[in-house]
RNA sequence: GCGAAAGUGGCGGAAUUGGUAGACGCGCAGGACUUAGGAUCCUGUGGGGAAACCCGUGCGGGUUCGAGUCCCGCCUUUCGCACCA
């Protein structure tokens, strides 16, 4: 379709042209500054955040656009209600993404990504957001990671940043160290299909599991969509239990955890981690090489076959026992690779009874199973077949604890056992400290200097940022240093604190602790001598409402918690929670089908814009679902939307101004102006976009033409949807100023009930008709229309046994 | 396996606390205007039936005057986590 092709009857004058429109505002909006508040002087303010873009090559898609549009309706519509409204934008450049792009295309990421934001930046104002330009930051600006700097040397120097070796995963691929966050199943979630290995070394954490309990608990309270809340928590993964002592004959004392410390007389082995420090202690030094020979060949499986590859159980006898301090066995100590040093103690009591995996390892090397818990209708002696975790049995085979319910068992069992010091109740989380080093060239480095006298020290404030030179060479080796490592001219400086000849440290840090702070540096852009001012931040934060994708559940939005935790904690802000309000939007498919590279069927906003123009496609975007569930974008959909805002405009353009408006569409436009502002803050544009269209046609039924009092209301309502032509016809109607400044137009509530109602009639619960009658009927004068009507009346043979009325809406005669 | 969400016309989707299922839009059919229509406007459009009516929200039960909505038991799909003791 070409834009010729819209005629409009010649009397309504001027046609629709989308392009004109849209460029004249944009133009004007942003000579005028028009959406970049004051912000120290803000009375009502409204901080509307949207989850920064990475500039991929391939510019926006339509799912970016989705949700920004979505964003910035809730940010025009805050507008229109009076508040300030801040709705920022920014580009989170540093990265795998853009470093792997750069290597594969040949182009440096500092040339490639500043030609990529340009391009992103031409897209964002085609779709007419409402962005403070002024504001942009980017991660990869010196500006803004000189902040980021700032940050890790804060948690350095109050002992939350810390060096570990230990196992890390690292991607063949990236040929860089993963956090685990970003590794899909054993596999890179860049590289699906290669595995992620094992390897060894020294890293920088962040003590995030410190603050699991706050993570957790805030989450109770704060209003944030269910799914995420979920999906956070289940990271979280906390666990009450217990750890239990397990003695070794000749010292040693091995602790595990379990969260079933009432199945403890049926722990008839243990199992340590391969990697557990008191493998080798242990191990009798006949099957010392026995040992270390199945320790070494799991350590180096890669954690595919490790995690969830090879489910068959591996595992290789110590020769030492341990002592189980209920039952006072001697239980034999194994190795098995399905322990996990990570988590708990890395070591566990078996309970093949009650576990399915002791239960497959004990099948297989043929070690004891007893049952320690009956469920309903099971005896002691209950043959055991596979899985038999029961919640809620009671206790048998458990001594002096035998016919205890589980609950009461784990109490008294654990109170029994702690009472001579071999267990203690504990809670334990799945969550792992943050590791923020990568080992590549696109990031901000790591701001550290070692020395050989000092050791680590963070380099002092005054001289940050560390700038991230420009090096030609900037590809990865496999050699688990960064590229920067290859340029001692970089690397080679003075100790900050003795002055003797140090090295920096060759690590940039993970892109996730450049987005865990964004949202606090935009108000205070400006600012080069602090990260963010105390009085903008005192009054722009937090967040009022965050909107972005559930892809980030767990890893930005919980790093992004956590910064800020310890930002409130050393005194720099006053909150804990950053974000007061967050909203996962939906996902767009495209004619039935996820949109991906390989199908081919990824489309370029930019064609749709051209074709339809951006009011027809952002309110199109809008109305395809709920923007909370995304929805099909099918091409030849967008027609519908765009006939409506052709109506609007031919609506205000025909406007009759003289005569008066009609009772009934008056009515219509004030139930349209109540449903249109209840939907908007709940999210639901989709049915916003109904009702406005649903009004359309009572306002352009039969072809009559429409007064100017019922069009221009209407305007306003579009507008946060449609913003460019709203401004256009607003101005057409004769207004000075932005539509945006007009304030939300208010209902009349007596117009938006009606006199008289339609009343469903049901016989016996089925529809037979309906009735019409004032509002205020009762029950017996809505009965009385209905019988006289004989196509109900038919329905009712004999008296009514009982009568069910429910005012306004329906009345049920059961006979 | 665990966790979360969802199954409604030919299609995208409405139905805010149990109260007229299918709003709105696409598509389709018929008509008007027209040299023409892939523009615009009007009318119709869940299925069956000539009609009266009957049947209909993944499947099977239940509660209720009344169930897309609540309860029990299944099936399917999508997403997240996955040997977490």
């Amino acid at each position: 379709m070409t834009l010729t092709s819209h005629h409009i009857p010649a009397e309504s004058s001027v046609p629709y042209d989308p392009a004109t429109v849209e460029h004249k505002w944009q133009e004007r909006w942003q000579a005028q500054r028009a959406s970049s508040p004051d912000l120290d002087n803000a009375e009502r303010r409204f901080y509307q955040l949207m989850m920064f873009p990475y500039p991929s090559a391939e510019g926006l898609h339509i799912g970016n656009l989705f949700a920004f549009t979505g964003n910035d309706i809730y940010g025009r519509f805050q507008r229109l209600q009076g508040h300030t409204v801040f709705e920022p934008i920014g580009f989170d450049a540093f990265g795998i993404h853009s470093e792997n792009y750069a290597l594969k295309v040949g182009i440096h990421p500092m040339e490639l990504i500043p030609r990529n934001i340009e391009n992103f930046r031409r897209q964002l104002r085609r779709a007419g957001l409402m962005v403070d330009w002024s504001r942009e930051l980017s991660t990869t600006d010196p500006r803004y990671y000189k902040w980021t700097q700032w940050i890790f040397v804060r948690l350095l120097e109050n002992g939350l940043a810390y060096r570990k070796k230990g196992a890390v995963n690292w991607c063949p691929e990236c040929k860089t160290v993963l956090a685990n966050e970003q590794v899909i199943a054993g596999e890179c979630e860049r590289h699906p299909g290669v595995k992620v290995e094992q390897r060894f070394l020294e890293q920088w954490f962040f003590r995030i599991t410190d603050y699991a309990h706050r993570l957790l608990g805030d989450l109770d309270w704060l209003d944030w969509s269910e799914s995420t809340k979920s999906a956070q928590r289940n990271w979280i993964g906390r666990s009450e239990g217990a750890e239990v002592l397990f003695d070794v004959p000749g010292g040693e004392r091995i602790a595990v955890f379990t969260t079933r410390p009432d199945t403890i007389f049926g722990a008839t082995y243990m199992v340590l981690a391969p990697e557990h420090p008191l493998v080798a202690t242990v191990t009798p030094a006949e099957r010392r090489a026995m040992v270390r020979e199945y320790v070494e060949r799991s350590t180096k499986k890669d954690l595919v076959s490790r995690k969830v590859g090879e489910r068959e159980k591996t595992g290789v006898f110590t020769g030492a026992f341990a002592v189980n301090p209920a039952t006072g066995a001697h239980v034999p100590i194994w190795i098995a690779d399905y322990v996990l040093m990570e988590y708990g103690t890395g070591a566990i009591m078996a309970v093949p009874g009650h576990d399915e995996r002791d239960f497959d390892f004990a099948r297989q090397h043929d070690l004891p199973i007893v049952r320690v818990v009956a469920g309903p209708g099971e005896s002691a002696d209950t043959p055991i077949d596979g899985i038999t975790h029961h919640d809620d049995g009671t206790l048998v085979n458990s001594g002096a604890f035998d016919g205890l319910s589980v609950q009461e068992g784990t109490r008294r069992i654990v109170e029994w056992l702690a009472e001579r010091g071999a267990a203690r109740t504990v809670v334990n989380y799945r969550l792992h400290d943050w590791c923020i080093s990568r080992q590549r060239y696109w990031g901000p480095p790591i701001p550290v200097i070692y020395c050989d006298e000092c050791g680590p020290q963070p380099v002092p404030d005054k001289d940050l940022p560390v700038v991230l030179p420009f090096i030609a060479d900037f590809r990865p080796d496999d050699t688990g240093v960064s590229p920067l490592a290859r340029h001692e001219e970089w690397y080679r400086v003075a100790c900050p604190k003795c002055g003797t000849l140090g090295r920096r440290e060759t690590d940039v840090s993970d892109t996730f602790l450049d987005s865990s702070w964004y949202f606090l540096r935009y108000p205070s852009t400006e600012f080069d001598d602090r990260p963010f001012d105390v009085a903008r931040t005192k009054r722009w934060l937090p967040v009022d409402q965050y909107i972005g994708g559930n892809e980030h559940a767990v890893l930005h939005l919980l790093y992004s918690r956590f910064i800020t935790m310890v930002l409130q904690e050393l005194g720099y802000v006053e909150f804990e929670e950053p974000f007061k309000k967050f909203r996962a939007h939906g996902h767009i498919i495209r004619e039935g089908a996820k949109m991906s590279k390989t199908k081919g069927n990824v489309v370029n906003p930019d064609q749709y814009i051209e074709e339809w123009g951006a009011d027809a496609f952002r309110t199109y975007l809008m109305f395809l679902g709920p923007f909370e569930e995304g929805g099909d974008f099918r091409d030849r959909s967008i027609s519908g939307v765009k006939r409506f805002l052709d109506r609007l405009w031919a609506s205000v353009h025909e406007a009759d101004a003289s005569a008066a408006p009609e009772d009934a569409v008056m009515r219509k436009l004030h139930q349209t102006i109540k449903k249109v502002g209840e939907d908007i803050p709940r999210l639901s544009y989709n049915t916003a976009i109904a009702a406005m269209m649903e009004y359309m046609n009572v306002l352009r039924a039969s072809e009559r033409t429409p007064r100017r009092a019922e069009v221009e209301p209407l305007v306003q309502l579009v507008s946060p949807f449609a913003p460019h032509i709203a401004e256009e016809l607003w101005e057409r109607l004769g207004h000075r100023r932005s539509v945006f400044d007009s304030g939300w137009p208010t209902y009349d509530p007596s117009l938006v009930v009606r006199d008289t109602v339609e009343i469903a009639v049901q016989v016996n619960g089925k529809l037979r008709g309906n009735v019409t009658v004032s509002r205020e009927a009762t029950q017996d004068e809505v009965l009385a229309a209905a019988l006289a009507t004989p196509a109900i009346a038919k329905f009712v043979t004999g008296e009514p046994k009982k009568v069910v009325y429910v005012p306004g809406r329906l009345i049920n005669i059961v006979v």
